[in-house]
DNA sequence: CAAACGTGGCC
DNA sequence: TGGCCAAGTTT
């Protein structure tokens, strides 16, 4: 039988909670790239490239992106093409646009200074309330909650709180038990042991209470329940989109390249042309010809289908007919819509799911 | 608030 | 294989 909504902070010994967690974190934290110093820019950028997105996979782009663009100044300066090129396969494209935007702000309005106060930090376009205080506790020692994921978990079961983590009024129940919680002498490290935690032995579905520092201090442990917790509803199925795009060549061997809006799925990443399809269509390659040229103002010969991809994004799947085929006449390159060298497309942003065609055509030619 | 917003790994 | 998960934010 469970309680609903016990929230039992009242009696955990604080001061020994904070111990037992901040001892092990200091032997046990994993040797990370943005731990090796506390500047704000680059815990910035840490934090944004963890927001959904594994430690394993961040590691080696931010290395590289550290290294193309190693402070405020160099990142407010550079071209934002440049910046999703650094991105590219990480996902979450606003992110890099919100963090240049912020970093433009930040180097314009604060003279290059990140900002050391929740209300300045928080108004930075793409830091939300965890980033906020994740900044705040790391790199200014301010202690400030970073609720993310792993805080819910970890605390739902050390509080044994029953909230539905998936709903977003759940987050200030978990901000106001931090509150209590941390340590004063290192916000940054209470907060980091917390993540930490929750990363290495306070896992989703397999958690490893025989060797957490912080078992004595766990009620869900004591009384046997932590593998209901946290409380999480399920996300409701993602729906589908059938599509074509083509690789198109003009005489020259150039390729035709299209630029998506500035808004939406995969803002301002560039893509083979590609356009929605009725279902009842597909594999007509008249029927193809008239879509390209259309919808990109060009003469096109559609050769051949050579092959199908499916995408599968958070909440839509991509079924796609590739095909392959000649740019006969181009009225104009836009902004939007150019013919590149074999050369030059590497320089060009692009999805994973355009890479996975640009992938099929270069085998398709052998 | 619910939905949009990417990708890759795991079981 | 398909659903779930990973250091969330914006609209």
């Amino acid at each position: 039988m469970k309680e609903v909504n016990q929230n039992t902070i009242e009696s955990v010994d604080i001061n020994g909670f904070q111990d037992d967690l901040l001892r092990w974190f200091e032997a046990e934290q994993r040797d990370l790239p943005w731990r090796k110093d506390q500047d704000p820019y680059k815990v910035w950028v840490s934090e944004i490239m963890l927001q959904q997105t594994r430690v394993d996979t961040v590691i080696p782009y931010f290395h590289r992106f550290i290294e193309q663009f190693p402070t405020v100044k160099d990142l407010s300066e550079a071209d934002e093409e440049k910046v999703l090129k650094a991105w590219e396969g990480l996902g979450y494209y606003s992110r890099a646009r919100n963090l240049q935007a912020a970093v433009r702000e930040v180097h314009e309005k604060y003279g290059g200074r990140v900002p050391d106060t929740p209300k300045e930090i928080s108004s930075l376009k793409g830091v939300g309330p965890y980033t906020a205080g994740a900044i705040l506790s790391i790199a200014y020692g301010i202690p400030e909650p970073a609720v993310d994921g792993n805080v819910m978990r970890v605390l739902s079961r050390i509080l044994s709180i029953w909230d539905d983590i998936a709903k977003p009024s759940s987050r200030k129940i978990f901000e106001s038990s931090v509150r209590k919680l941390i340590s004063h002498e290192n916000p940054s490290h209470f907060n980091q042991a917390l993540m930490e935690l929750g990363a290495l032995i306070c896992t989703p579905t397999s958690p490893s209470c025989l060797l957490c520092p912080v078992r004595e201090h766990c009620t869900a442990f004591y009384e046997g329940t932590q593998h209901e917790l946290p409380v999480k509803t399920k996300t409701k199925k993602q729906r589908n989109v059938q599509l074509a795009a083509a690789v198109l060549i003009d005489d020259h061997e150039r390729i035709l390249i299209h630029k998506r809006p500035e808004k939406g799925l995969l803002a301002n990443l560039w893509e083979f042309p590609m356009a929605e399809i009725n279902i009842a269509y597909v594999s007509d390659k008249e029927q193809m010809k008239d879509v390209f040229s259309t919808q990109f103002g060009a003469e096109v010969e559609i050769q051949e289908m050579t092959g199908q991809i499916e995408h599968v994004f958070s909440h839509l799947t991509w079924n796609i007919n590739v095909y392959k085929g000649k740019v006969i006449i181009l009225e104009e390159e836009k902004n939007d819509l150019k013919l590149v060298s074999l050369e030059e497309i590497k320089e060009f942003p692009f999805p994973v799911s355009h890479q996975k065609i640009w992938k099929q055509y270069l085998d398709s030619r052998g």
